[in-house]
RNA sequence: GCCCCCAUCGUCUAGCGGCCUAGGAUAUCUGGUUCUCAGCCAGAUGACAGGGGUUCGAGUCCCCUUGGGGGUACCA
């Protein structure tokens, strides 16, 4: 059976590449029938935060990324946050001790670090120097107790190392490319390489996908393998996602930006900023020089402040920007591969069904927003009604949006109907924001092209009396009235809807006419046209 | 510095020696539809990084150059 594995540390919010990472995982062993896991890498106390882990797990379940086996459902080889699981390393750790092919080391990170200065400064490649004679268990035990820093290495074969990846073929190390590597740390924890080999083994992962960052890691893993007696498995490293900014999708994207926006606008208060984020003036100033990352809300909070639109990165950013999981599910499926049919907009189950590693391509690939938009568009036209509803809802709750309070179920998904053709929620409430405004503004492009013009005032006088008059307040019932007008006055329908818009919305965008003021209500759209036509005798 | 990976329209990609005067999608531009914006419809612009080979024949295979990405940790 097909079993793959999506492993992140939990260091913050699950971010697109990760995502995509973690979709390519689960599309292969749902394709084939298998199991997908999750498993928490959570072996760095240092970059752990508290909540990451609970946040990673929701992105990937709003994307409709499940797992068969890890944190919250469990599974045979329980624990899966290896954080939990330091018996289990500690055991093959020790086998690896006995067996001599892995020994203690006693060095201070400076004694390493003068080593690698050296190489450096020879232009040589820097790789540990294999001591003649080995620390026993007993000397260990006297310099752990003495207070020294006492790490684990492995012994690596100075030999020629061979990768057979399914995407990038057969990659082959000259020997004496790699060294000694520390595969438990001075604090006690395994090393990335030696916890992932062995929760690998013991998860029974038959299908390692990961990013090509990996790459040069999977000779240390094989190696890891062949003296703990471990099956390989297949691996598959795949392209990475770039950002248009070139160079690997960041998390530290967002920061990046608003930091350069900052800066660029002078007047902006640091103090001020500082408190907006929630952060203390010391924790901000470090973040302006570039040597603190906050995390998404803080950045959130300060550019929402300023009027910034950030570039998301994160899941829960697109989700935040009223993007469909659905869409970013297709869209990240195509980044780096393609269906044999030359299809592009698929569902889920369309993406299980055509899944096939071997189409995944070498090539790095740039996170296209522009394209993204367009996938979410055909996701909104074809998702059914009542999950789009909910994906709506769940987009006007996480910006606050007092839509939700005025609307219902059906309500809310009128306003679906009437803007369909958006690309996203943000266009949905781009046209339909003005029904909940307590005061409007009128756009000043608006008012020079429609409210100034000849004659707008007088058509405004006439539609307010023609709808006065009307018993429905429907859409049909309205179009007409105001189709009634353009045939008195021998007019186009934009010389009496133009008016009525800018009136209504104060902007040139809106749904249909009739639609639009249906949603208003018969009250607010008299009363707006009233305001419109005292607006304009005022100059 | 050393090591590894990669290279087709702006972008995502199809292409696995002749079906390629290189196809699709998206973006851009033009026209049409419409009460605005979207959308929709029709059309247009637009790529095999460069140089050597191999071959009857190269986008496809090999080498070099260039460019991009990654790694070089007691991070993962």
């Amino acid at each position: 059976m097909t079993v793959t594995r999506f492993a992140p540390s939990p260091t913050g919010y699950l971010h697109v590449g990760g995502a995509r990472t973690a979709l390519f995982c689960m599309l292969l062993a749902r394709h084939e029938g298998g199991k997908f896991i999750l498993r928490i890498e959570d072996t760095d106390q240092k970059r752990n935060t508290p909540t990451a882990t609970e946040q990673v797990m929701k992105d990937l379940r709003w994307l409709g990324i499940q797992w068969d086996e890890g944190p919250e459902v469990g599974g045979p080889a329980e624990p899966y946050m290896q954080s939990q699981r330091r018996d289990i390393y500690d055991k093959y750790m020790q086998q690896l001790l006995e067996e001599g092919k892995a020994y203690y080391c006693f060095d201070t990170p400076e004694q390493i670090q003068e080593l690698r200065q050296k190489a450096q400064d020879e232009k040589r490649s820097f790789l540990y120097p294999r001591p003649t004679e080995f620390p026993t268990a007993a000397q260990a035990e006297k310099a752990k107790a003495d207070g020294l820093a006492v790490t684990v290495r492995m012994m690596m074969p100075e030999t020629e190392m061979v990768v057979n990846d399914i995407i990038r073929g057969q990659v082959t190390f000259p020997a004496g490319e790699f060294g000694d590597f520390v595969i438990q740390k001075s604090d006690g924890f395994p090393t990335y390489h030696f916890a992932c080999v062995v929760d690998d083994e013991l998860m029974g992962v038959t299908h390692i996908m990961r990013g090509q960052e990996h790459l040069m890691n999977t000779p240390y893993h094989m190696a890891l393998q062949e003296a703990l007696g471990f099956k390989t498995p297949k691996y598959a490293h795949m392209s990475v996602t770039v950002s248009e900014g070139g160079g690997k999708l960041s998390k530290r994207e967002r920061g990046k930006v608003l930091r350069k926006f900052i800066k660029d606008n002078a007047e902006l208060d640091y103090i001020e900023l500082a408190g907006i984020g929630g952060m203390s003036e010391e924790d901000f100033g470090l973040f302006m020089k570039n040597k603190l990352a906050p995390d998404s809300p803080q950045i959130d909070a300060i550019a929402n402040h300023i009027g910034l639109h950030l570039p998301e990165i994160n899941v829960i950013d697109f989700k935040k920007s009223g993007y469909l999981p659905e869409a970013m599910v297709n869209f990240l499926a195509t980044l780096g591969w393609s269906s044999p049919d030359g299809k592009e907009v698929m569902s889920y189950d369309e993406l299980v069904e055509k899944f096939d590693v071997k189409r995944l391509s070498k090539t790095n690939s740039l996170f296209d927003r522009k394209k993204l938009s367009s996938f979410n568009m055909e996701h909104m036209k074809t998702v059914p009604a009542d999950t789009l509803l909910g994906h709506f809802k769940a987009y006007l709750e996480m910006n606050d949006s007092p839509i939700l309070k005025r609307f219902d179920d059906a309500g809310l998904a009128e306003m679906l109907r009437v803007c369909e053709g958006a690309r996203n929620f943000e266009d949905v409430m781009a046209k339909c924001a003005f029904i909940v405004k307590e005061e409007l503004e009128f756009d000043p492009k608006a008012v020079k092209k429609v409210l100034a013009k000849e004659g707008a005032k007088d058509m405004l006088l006439l539609v307010a009396k023609a709808f006065e008059g009307l018993g429905e307040w429907t859409e049909p019932v309205i179009h007409g009235a105001i189709e009634q007008l353009c045939k008195e006055h021998e007019v186009g329908m934009g010389k009496v809807a133009q008016p009525i818009r800018v009136a209504i919305s104060g902007s040139m965008v809106s749904p249909g006419i009739g639609d639009a003021l249906v949603m208003l209500g018969k009250e607010k759209t008299l009363a707006r046209i009233n305001g419109a036509v005292g607006f304009i005798e005022r100059g």
